[in-house]
DNA sequence: AACTAATTTGTAATCGATTACATTGATGGA
DNA sequence: TCCATCAATGTAATCGATTACAAATTAGTT
């Protein structure tokens, strides 16, 4: 491996005159630069990064925290920090937390030794308290998470009003007994997704009915189990709003399972607008939270941060929008729609 | 930032004992080691990674290059070997290549520069040469590429016999007119799944038709399209076994666009077994692939490297499985199954 | 006890890029 | 011409852990 030193005693400068051309061209002389590019090209020199990496003490490298890599959810949205990473010459460290907390630390703990210069968490199980900690002193960035007027920088779309909307959406097409199959509920975000159903039911005057509501766990298994449920009720519901697209497809195989046509008899929201809800048939109607866009402006405000830009705003609410398609029975129902 | 030359004063001892304590608990008395390991417990010291990387020259970190981290395929792959990474103490980059070929030669430089201890790749654009040329000098594994009788440690199932059996599965079942929808040729899977295929067909006498034949790129999209020609036909399949599973629901859909019905008048059989496919309507038939499994013994493979350990075969054949399920419409054909 | 071999610990060089500070040289004004 | 100022370059310390080698200590043998 040749090295700094090689290059200088080549082009007949010193190393210190070698990393200038590298890294401050402009306090250099056109001529010596010349001679050192030359040397450099020569050689097919390539600096040691390891060394600058420690003599620097930074890493040119983030950590992402997934719970799960093999959710499209976030695969979307790593997707979406790995291009602008790249963009931006910065790697991308992968963990999956496995939604353990304990692992969560320890990613914590690696950022902490300087091992990279910042985080990315997605849906941490961390508390507020320690997370406002981690934030006050190391560069991190939170995505698909909602902290009410925090000092954490955070990326997300806006979980209630996306949710309140999808069920003004059932509640227009003239449903009153709307279930909801929340995400579990220690997640802040299916504690506000559950929120935006019940303002929207409570701002049509529909009372609040326990038995239309059902705790899942985002995955398609629960929202087929918890829809059996609700189907087997004296009073089932006529539609049924799912936190997830993943349980939205729960919801319409159970339904299936039990004879009931979607939408003409159960109509079905679900949330995400995964890849596979356009497919899926009936064609899910869904909340679209723009994945790869959020990992994006996540990353970008990492950058941000590590160039002590000051970040105008902590909270970055991005666009949702409510995706309609045949799972609702929207079709069915244009004059209801329209009037 | 405590050092280990803080630690060494605290204890009384040197660097280098301090060193060897961390290192080579072995070599050192056991009552040095416990003052030691006091003053490391007083003063909460952690060694500065960058450091140590820097003077071993090595990272503890591998690179894994995906062409898309979206696709599930890949996705629960790189699950796999984020977990075996991290048992093992290896902290996974993740790199995106978009199936770009001069993105992967930037991931080889990357492992060049020696910025990562090794790395792998799956579905690799790289020409065989080029990769072997790699290999000989730097630790890498393939997964999900095929090469036959490569000095490349290279983690795959058997495509052709295992899209052989597919294929075969569709012939017992009585079908004659059998259409393949394939992956880009360009890659050497579409290639040996295209293999597969065509070994099934003759072997039962089946004359190869050109005009059963399709090219697709693996996605929705290009199985939906390349079915509705296939349909267009004069004598169109009764029978399509696409080369993985997204394209299969693209088939399926484009069917029932046309109001044909699967399985009873167009039987599909996929591969991969994505999570999806099981939830499907109707769900698929398809050949699985042990996508964890994989990602988990190529890295098995990779850290047997590293220790200098020798791979007892280059080429890792993991067992695949054909999943019946709906789709290809084994269960209205019992009878001929099972003579 | 005397000596060798083996074990434990210490000293100091080392990895290679960066950068504070020193030096040299050039430019310009009086 | 002489001095002050500024730009360009060089010298050498530095980052912190590791490790080759040296030194010191202990154990083992006769």
């Amino acid at each position: 491996m040749t090295k700094m030193s090689d290059v200088a005693k080549l082009a007949g400068v010193s190393t210190a005159t070698v990393s200038r051309v590298l890294r401050n061209p402009e306090t250099v002389t056109k001529n010596t630069k010349e001679k050192v590019l030359e040397a450099i090209e020569e050689l097919k020199y390539q600096p040691n990064m390891l060394a600058r990496h420690f003599r620097r003490s930074e890493t040119n490298t983030i950590l992402v925290v997934v719970p799960n890599i093999i959710n499209t959810v976030f695969a979307e949205i790593v997707g979406g920090i790995e291009e602008e990473a790249a963009k931006n010459g910065y790697r991308v460290l992968l963990r999956n937390s496995n939604n353990e907390i304990d692992s969560e630390y320890g990613s914590v703990e690696h950022m902490k030794q300087r091992q990279v210069d910042g985080m990315i968490m997605l849906s941490p199980k961390l508390d507020e308290d320690t997370l406002l900690d981690i934030s006050e002193k190391y560069p991190i960035v939170l995505a698909t998470a909602h902290l009410d007027g925090t000092k954490i920088p955070v990326v997300s779309i806006d979980n209630v009003s996306s949710s309140k909307k999808a069920t003004k959406h059932l509640l227009d097409l003239g449903h009153k007994r709307i279930a909801h199959i929340s995400g579990p509920l220690y997640s802040l975000i299916s504690k506000y997704r559950f929120k935006g159903y019940r303002e929207a039911m409570k701002e049509k005057g529909i009372e609040f009915d326990t038995n239309l509501i059902r705790e899942g766990e985002f995955t398609f298994e629960s929202g087929y189990e918890q829809t059996l449920k609700l189907l087997d009720q004296k009073f089932p519901p006529t539609a049924v709003f799912a936190a997830s697209d993943e349980m939205a497809m729960g919801v319409i195989n159970a339904a299936k399972h039990r004879g009931i046509k979607v939408p003409e008899e159960l109509a079905v929201v679900g949330f995400d607008n995964i890849k596979f809800s356009a497919i899926f048939d009936p064609p899910l109607t869904t909340i679209a939270q723009p994945k790869y866009g959020m990992g994006k402006r996540a990353m970008e405000m990492l950058i941000k941060r590590f160039n002590g830009e000051s970040l105008d705003q902590m909270e970055h609410t991005l666009p949702d929008e409510l995706i309609i398609r045949q799972s609702c029975g929207a079709e069915l129902r244009q004059d209801l729609l329209h009037n």
